[in-house]
DNA sequence: ACATAGACCTGTTGGC
DNA sequence: TGCCAACAGGTCTATG
């Protein structure tokens, strides 16, 4: 699923019944997901207090009590539930409860919390990956000493976004979707920013700099469009296109807002444009843009 | 530095 | 209706 607001929307899900909560059990349906679960992971989660839940980029951070932190990528496809004890009884489910008791197949970890609650991670791609790390070396752990700034954070404006992008030639699609540059990003969201910002995703990332150094008038919108969309998009709940669902089962919409990604053929949106949106692969994967109004 | 291709997996979709 | 290729929100590696 998830980019940048599907992983927020997830945390924000998960936290009131996580934090806070003891796990009684640690339940792994398989070895592996991505990679093969560390020693004893099951183990040493066992008994723990997950004292907060936290966001970096697309990861999650559970810290525990005992000084460790479990930390999760959901990949393409990965998803956590949420069972309680009514759900667990043979009382009547939600629809969603039910659309997926019907296919555990894809249920590869489930935290037993203490008070009966279920956190269940289910996958079917399996490129998600979960670990454990030490909370006092998370900076240093090799998943997020390369990442670059938080979207969302305060330092993230238009002059980071020049400092960023200065001197570099590959294309602005490329540059956006680095995470060791802008971290949390995917190809959804720069999509839609760049459209946003109208700016072609074939320009290259250098042109938003002016020669001292500065951001150009680009840099300031795209910085802008950047914030705006993921901003709205949390707001939302997320995206929900296949896989993504919040941790209550619920949709998020921001799908219903999407400008340009998946709307090949239909018209810009843009006021007067009259364009017509593209799809093109660039670096393997698709951008969606109006090469009216992006330039 | 940078682009491209392929790898990892499974499920869904679109075209014929 | 059925089949199969193409494609999917991410990241990592190898290669040129």
């Amino acid at each position: 699923m998830p980019e940048l607001p599907e992983v927020e929307t997830v945390r924000r899900g998960l936290a009131p019944v996580l934090v806070g909560a003891r796990i009684r059990r640690a339940e792994l349906r398989r070895s592996d997901l991505r990679f093969p679960f560390p020693p004893d992971f099951a183990k040493n989660l066992q008994g723990r207090l997950v004292t907060g839940l936290d966001r970096r980029a697309k990861y999650l951070v559970a810290r525990l009590d005992d000084g460790a932190a479990l930390i999760a990528h959901l990949g393409m496809s990965g998803a956590f539930r949420i069972e309680t004890l009514q759900d667990a009884g043979a009382a009547p489910l939600g629809a969603f409860a039910m659309a997926r008791s019907k296919d555990p197949t894809h249920d590869h970890v489930i935290l037993h919390l203490e008070g009966g609650a279920r956190v269940i991670y289910n996958d079917p791609r399996r490129f998600g990956f979960m670990t454990l790390a030490l909370e006092a070396e998370l900076e240093a752990h090799p998943f997020f000493t390369h990442l670059g700034v938080e979207p969302l954070s305060q330092g993230f404006d238009a002059r980071v976004l020049a400092r960023l992008f200065a001197g570099r030639k590959t294309l602005l699609k490329s540059a956006l979707l680095d995470q060791k540059l802008i971290a949390g990003l995917g190809n959804i969201y720069v999509c839609e920013a760049l459209h946003r910002s109208g700016l072609s995703p074939f320009r290259a990332a250098g042109d938003l700099v002016k020669a001292n150094g500065a951001p150009a008038r680009s840099a300031q919108r795209l910085a802008r469009a950047i914030r705006d969309v993921l901003g709205e998009a949390v707001e939302a709940g997320g995206s929900s296109l296949r896989d993504h669902r919040r941790a209550d089962g619920s949709l998020g919409y921001f799908q219903h807002r999407f400008q340009v990604y998946g709307r090949t053929g239909e018209a810009c949106a843009t006021p007067c444009c009259g364009g017509t949106i593209l799809r093109q692969t660039q670096n393997g994967r698709s951008s969606f843009f109006c090469p009216k109004c992006q330039r």
